[in-house]
RNA sequence: GCCGAUGUGGCGAAAUGGCAGACGCAACGGACUUAAAAUCCGUUCUCGCGAAAGCGGGGUAUGGGUUCGAAUCCCAUCAUCGGCACCA
């Protein structure tokens, strides 16, 4: 391939120039409330990417997808008259820097800094019209700082179930402040990886092993932190409903948070001789087994309990007869990893206690056995076996031949053993012959007044394991002195991390910080946390920091929290405002507008966030919201997904296939601009789609023809302004189209449509590369609804029209977007079909102005329509004016 | 297994109850050129009849339904992608 193939416009000449002069004179910074060039009269507007990871390899062609789609709407708001607050900044604490460092000895600090050179060359290189003064970094000490003293803010919190909110643990009257805190210790299994000699996160085991590697994976009990968010499910799951997101990232949520409501119910131990609980019958909480289920209309058909492994109150139960067969199957689960443990289609395993348990309706003695299908972190680690209505249940009852009860009546011409629907209650004295959602209002009624339990609602949202075993991340600002933990002061951040040389996991899951003997000590009776912080840390909060971003007091400026955090005065997307009346109705204090969710306006980034970042984000908001730290309760008001870029092969972008593309690669051969209207009008941005270089050509085609359309080639090859653009009137045709692209333009913008807005443009340009004259005041109109597309080529050939025409005052970006003119789009006639039985027969012109009566008798009158029509009754005449007219005939 | 999204020319797609295939890619033909590239103009869903202009039939994964009219709404099936996966 030709390297020396000539440009169809000399991109090359002026797209770095423009781009050095944003940069110099900072002309995308977005001016907070108390500087001086801040204008109380623009409504404010937050459009946010999700901020990338620096990692080694650069950036790729899907990163831009997303980042082109908020720049076009920046630029476009800019335009609109916005305050708009676009920035960028760095995810930058995370396991590749590390395990670089672990290889080479280079500290993960420096690598760090060199990526993230590298990405922000590349992000400027697009055109990306950020705000840079407010780029931040998550391993800058002046930026987790704040990572921590909100970390500290959890620390001394706990939720009130009263008030639902949280607040400073001061308030908590109870005597174990370590039991409520938001941020706790507890010994939980954690994904143990020897071969790497360290733990992962959930997220980092796939299949049973390492992501990395592919090594086997174990649970073991370690110390964690974990920070509890499972107070927070039901404000997670409830203020969802309000936000501005696709259905199915709320969806997403709602299945993670996993709200299930049921009844608790308690089952007393029998006693028995030789079980260990008659030791212990005054103590009744080992006496009695609660069980959570979801359909305690089916307790009469219990016939066994099964406690999960782990669940402590085995011990206690386990008889003397049982106790070596109990301990053999525990130490076997434990053993297991969880891929073995959830091997699907395996056959159920268990073994009896030897205890037995009352029923509370009946009083019948059922067996307690335990099983690995039950889990100790959901509900209350037992269950009671209903095998008839439950198909676990029934497997489990099959495999070591439990009886099977039915209680629940199938509808007609269903089998009733196995059934698990709703249906009517059968052999079950206290609600015969109800269905099923009154027996279980009636069966949980009875067992309240009786004290035997309860209704409850369940959550599948588990509390978050916030540490890990790692160097690169943010320490926790935690001592520990005589076995107890304390805080640190807010003074005493930021605490970096200690110097290291040998990074190293110690292979014994001690954190690599522990080898940081200087550092560990505190003073002579406290060392310090070990652990650090998750990469989820930094970036739950980054979007707050933006809002100010250099503000060494607090961890964002409450004036400058208010402005961008608080209401959103106008929103992309269906509603829109114009800025003056948007203003207004701001300032009314019972507007609409003014009450509305606020928060980041709209946030752009991929699937894969769906429910892990967006969801840790909410609960943190939520906490500090509570806390009375911001005026908002949820961060992210609209949310909007971009679609993943496949290879030109179709398959997913990877070294492995060898199909990645360097957006820099493209840029050298087309440039910015090309690359960019490529992006966008692959097809919806939401929408999966694989690359095409000859796609980029043909983007690359129609930027051509717009410089072309404004720009003439000498001999030479050296271009300049073509003498064909003319302050002349645009003729009707040329001002329709106009119009008709201002007004398609500007409506695509807001609904992120910007395949089809690029398609308008172009056909914008087709109508006038042929034109003689091509009019100033047209030619000025297209730049502008092009520029947020194409920065570059707009920019320039503003300046050069500029150069001619002196009436164009200052830079492209300064414009005003343009107004379309309603009265201009319309026609004097319009084309409209003609159908006879839904099929179309014909074609005619009617006036703009004709009534349904006068189409009908056109329609009529149509030579077609009567040679079909002939010899048939007319039957009926469906008139849609301006589209089609319909004769139904028989 | 459960939940969700998607399915339209050779390709990316447009049209979300009213003329299917806008716009672009690719292909083919023409103009310009010594020639090529670039550029400009034109053709291209499919089948039948026709020398042609044209006329007619079919067509939006498959099968049904609602409607004067369905790519669009409803039901069922299939395929692809994504998420969850013994959550009681």
């Amino acid at each position: 391939m030709s390297r020396e193939r000539r440009k169809p416009y000399p991109f090359d000449q002026f797209e770095p120039k423009w781009q050095r002069r944003w940069d110099e004179w900072q002309i995308f910074h977005a001016p907070n409330p108390d500087e001086r060039n801040f204008d109380p009269a623009k409504p404010k507007f937050y459009i946010l990417d999700m901020f990338p990871y620096p990692s080694g390899s650069g950036l790729h062609v899907g990163h831009p997808e997303g980042y082109t789609a908020t720049d076009i709407v920046a630029r476009y708001k800019r335009m609109r008259g916005f305050n708009v607050l676009h920035p960028m900044g760095w995810d930058a604490f995370g396991l590749p820097a590390e395990q670089y460092a672990i290889k080479t000895g280079q500290h993960p600090a420096i690598t760090t800094r060199e990526n993230i050179a590298r990405f922000k060359t590349q992000l400027q290189r697009i055109g990306f019209s950020y705000d840079w003064e407010r780029e931040i970094n998550t391993t800058d000490p002046r930026y987790y700082k704040w990572t921590q003293w909100i970390f500290l803010q959890l620390y001394n919190s706990w939720f009130n179930p009263e008030t639902r909110k949280a607040e400073p643990i001061s308030t908590y009257g109870g005597e174990d402040r370590n039991s409520v805190r938001l941020a706790y210790v507890a010994d939980v299994p954690v994904n143990w990886c020897p071969e790497l000699g360290t733990v992962l996160a959930n997220e980092e085991v796939v299949d049973g092993k390492s992501e990395i590697g592919g090594f086997a994976v174990v649970r073991r009990p370690m110390r964690q932190w974990m920070l509890r968010i499972t107070r927070f499910a039901e404000r997670l799951l409830d203020e969802l409903d309000a936000l501005d997101w696709p259905e199915g990232i709320k969806l997403l949520q709602r299945n993670w948070i996993g709200r299930s409501e049921g009844a608790e119910v308690h089952f007393r131990v029998a006693r028995a001789p030789g079980l260990r609980i008659e030791e212990d019958r005054e103590r009744d909480a080992y006496a009695t087994i609660r069980v959570f289920t979801t359909r305690p209309d089916t307790l009469y058909g219990a016939t066994y309990i099964v406690l999960s492994p782990e669940n402590p109150v085995v011990d206690r139960l386990t008889t003397a007869a049982d106790r070596a067969t109990v301990d053999d199957y525990r130490a076997q689960v434990q053993s297991k990893s969880d891929l073995e443990r959830t091997e699907f289609a395996k056959e159920k395993t268990g073994v009896f206690t030897g205890a037995y348990a009352i029923n509370p309706v009946n009083s019948e003695r059922i067996p307690i056995w335990i099983a690995d299908y039950i889990f100790m972190g959901y509900g209350t680690g037992a269950i009671m076996g209903v095998p008839a209505h439950d198909e676990r249940d029934l497997e489990f009852a099959r495999e070591f031949d439990l009886p099977v009860r039915v209680v629940v009546q199938a509808p007609e011409g269903q089998e009733s053993i196995g059934f698990v629907g709703d249906g009517t209650a059968i052999n079950s004295p206290i609600i015969d012959g109800l269905p099923t959602p009154e027996g279980k209002r009636k069966i949980i009624a009875w067992l309240e007044e009786r004290g035997l339990g309860s209704k409850t609602v369940n959550y599948k949202l588990r509390d978050w394991l916030f540490s890990r075993q790692r160097y690169w991340g943010e320490p926790f600002p935690i001592v520990w002195r005589e076995g107890k933990h304390e805080a640190l002061h807010e003074s005493e951040l930021p605490l970096d991390p200690p110097p290291l040389d040998d990074f190293k996991p110690t292979g014994t899951g001690e954190p690599p910080l522990a080898k940081a003997k200087e550092w560990i000590r505190y003073s002579d009776q406290a060392t310090r946390e070990t652990n650090t912080m998750p990469q989820w840390a930094g970036s739950c909060w980054y979007y707050l920091r933006f809002c100010d971003s250099k503000n060494s007091d607090r961890f964002v400026g409450e004036e400058a929290e208010r402005y961008w955090m608080g209401n959103s005065i106008a929103e992309i997307g269906n509603r829109k405002a114009e800025s003056k009346a948007a203003i207004e109705s701001f300032q009314n204090p019972e507007s609409e507008i003014r009450n509305r969710p606020g928060g980041v306006d709209l946030y752009v980034g991929g699937t894969e966030h769906a429910v892990l970042h967006l969801l840790y984000a909410r609960f943190w908001h939520k906490v500090l919201f509570d806390l009375g730290y911001l005026s908002k309760p949820e961060p992210f008001q609209r949310l909007v997904n971009q679609g993943v870029i496949l290879g030109e092969d179709g398959r997913k972008m990877s070294k492995r296939w060898g199909n990645v593309i360097d957006p820099l690669d493209v840029i050298a051969d087309y440039g910015a601009d090309a690359f960019r209207c490529y992006e966008m009008f692959m097809g919806p941005l939401e929408q999966m789609k694989p690359w095409s270089m000859t796609g980029v050509e043909g983007a690359s085609r129609f930027l051509a023809r717009v410089w072309r359309l404004l720009m003439e080639e000498n001999q030479a090859g050296e271009w300049s302004l073509s003498s064909a653009v003319q302050e002349i009137e645009p003729n009707k045709a040329q001002l329709k189209v106009t119009h008709a692209t201002i007004r398609k333009v500007t409506q695509d913008i807001e609904t992120l449509s910007f395949n089809t807005a690029i398609a308008q443009m172009m056909i914008f340009v087709n109508a006038f590369t042929n034109a003689p004259g091509k009019p100033l005041s047209a030619m000025c109109t297209l730049l502008i609804l092009l520029n947020p597309f194409a920065p570059h080529i707009t920019s320039e050939l503003w300046e050069k029209l500029g150069e001619k025409f002196h009436d164009l005052r200052g830079d492209i970006t300064a414009q005003r977007w343009p107004a379309h003119d309603e009265r201009l789009l319309i026609e004097d006639e319009v084309e409209i079909a003609l159908q006879v039985n839904g099929k179309v027969r014909d074609r005619i012109m009617v006036p703009m102005t004709a009534t349904s009566a006068e189409m009908e008798a056109m329609a009529l009158a149509s030579e077609r329509v009567q040679q079909l029509a002939a010899g048939k009754t007319i039957l009926k005449v469906v008139v849609i004016p301006k589209k089609v007219v319909n004769v139904v005939v028989s």
